[in-house]
DNA sequence: CTTGCGCCATACGCAAGCGTATGGATAGAC
DNA sequence: GTCTATCCATACGCTTGCGTATGGCGCAAG
């Protein structure tokens, strides 16, 4: 049990927790088959000895590493804007934060990018609906009614969706600097209607979307 | 060369382009690493041996099914939609093609999947330019001023790649029959705004979308 | 000091895929 | 009927990665 000392001094042994961690980060570089046993073994400074007294095999690697990434998913996004009362404001961060953590969209893209494997599969749909059923309240906290929310929510999710793809294989395409605001200014105003919806929406948002820095984009 | 007979009866020689056709329908099931020589030798019905007497390598396979790729893309798409006059019904059919055939959008996420491979960057990035080129003229035909185009040509193409990576991850959030013709009109609306630009645009398109049925999503 | 256990190295067998080196079959040329 | 070029099969060596088996080293308990 981790010997008699829990806090750790410095090279100690390898967890498990560690090997995910390097699947993870490997999944972000080159993709699912870059959580390969023998490769992450080396560049953990081990040997396959390791890894195959930690885990039963690579899909047990391949399992915990999508746990990882499902917690993280969940827990930074309630973290980073879980208290935000107004949903117009809500969905403003959930924009800014896709455009800006360039790191975690390059993840989601490589993970889905193996959606042919089932167990990846049931990871990348359980966090997509986890989204979209975010997005959908936040629109019907707007005002609208279910099936117009549940439209919008998914044109906002496909819209910086689509800008992470972009992002990844043309970065060109993607200005920089205050082009960059502009853009993100005309998605924001024009996927947050503020016609809002039939019911007496609460007219609480701010008709001019205030631009504090979108920042980071190395 | 061929034979004396230029028309082919029935089970004639392989050629390169038939192994190009095969290695782009493996690329379109499981991506990049699906193509490999002898498993689409199997497929074939032939072994490796045919294979390197039309290729040089697997590279040389992968750069004519690349090829190959660009040209059905620019040809189908300009085929299809080049002769339309009016720019907003270009940009309609433009979404409409992309929500319907599924195949070649399917295909394009594969493809980028492995933009770390630089030859398979390469297209990826000449196909996507030529794409958002073709929007951002369709945008200043409608009136916008360049920089006005270029944003709403960026938000177009990527909420369409959007909904290409949603409708692969997790086709339940799409909707099917007349619920999924409402989002699509609720994004061509949204996305080719009334309103155009400052100089005086052409008005000539209808202010109500002509929905066609948005057909066959097998 | 020795025993036991946690953690890892080494060595092996196995499968899949790339590339090469030949040999064989078939069809038109003559 | 032989000959030659085209197209493909067979067989081999090489590399990489998975999984297993087993041995070794260190450290705390006794």
């Amino acid at each position: 049990m981790k010997s008699a000392s829990p806090k750790a001094e410095a090279k100690q042994s390898l967890t498990a927790a560690d090997w995910a961690r390097a699947a993870l980060d490997a999944m972000a570089s080159g993709g699912l088959e870059a959580v390969a046993v023998e490769p992450l073994a080396r560049r953990l400074g081990v040997t396959k000895g390791s890894f195959y007294w930690h885990f039963q095999n690579r899909e047990a690697l391949l399992r915990a590493a999508l746990e990882l990434w499902e917690r993280r998913e969940t827990e930074e996004v309630l973290a980073r804007i879980g208290d935000e009362p107004d949903p117009y404001e809500r969905i403003v961060k959930v924009f800014k934060e896709a455009n800006a953590g360039y790191r975690a969209g390059r993840l989601y893209l490589a993970i889905a990018a193996a959606e042919d494997n089932p167990l990846v599969h049931a990871f990348v749909r359980r966090v997509s609906e986890r989204r979209m059923n975010y997005l959908v309240q936040c629109y019907e906290a707007l005002g609208f009614e279910p099936a117009q929310a549940e439209h919008w929510a998914r044109f906002a999710y496909a819209t910086f969706m689509g800008n992470l793809q972009i992002r990844r294989d043309t970065p060109e395409l993607i200005p920089t600097g205050p082009q960059f605001n502009e853009y993100l200014k005309l998605m924001i105003e024009t996927l947050i209607p503020r016609g809002a919806a039939d019911t007496g929406a609460e007219e609480s948002h701010p008709r001019v979307v205030p631009m504090r820095q979108a920042g980071g984009t190395p």
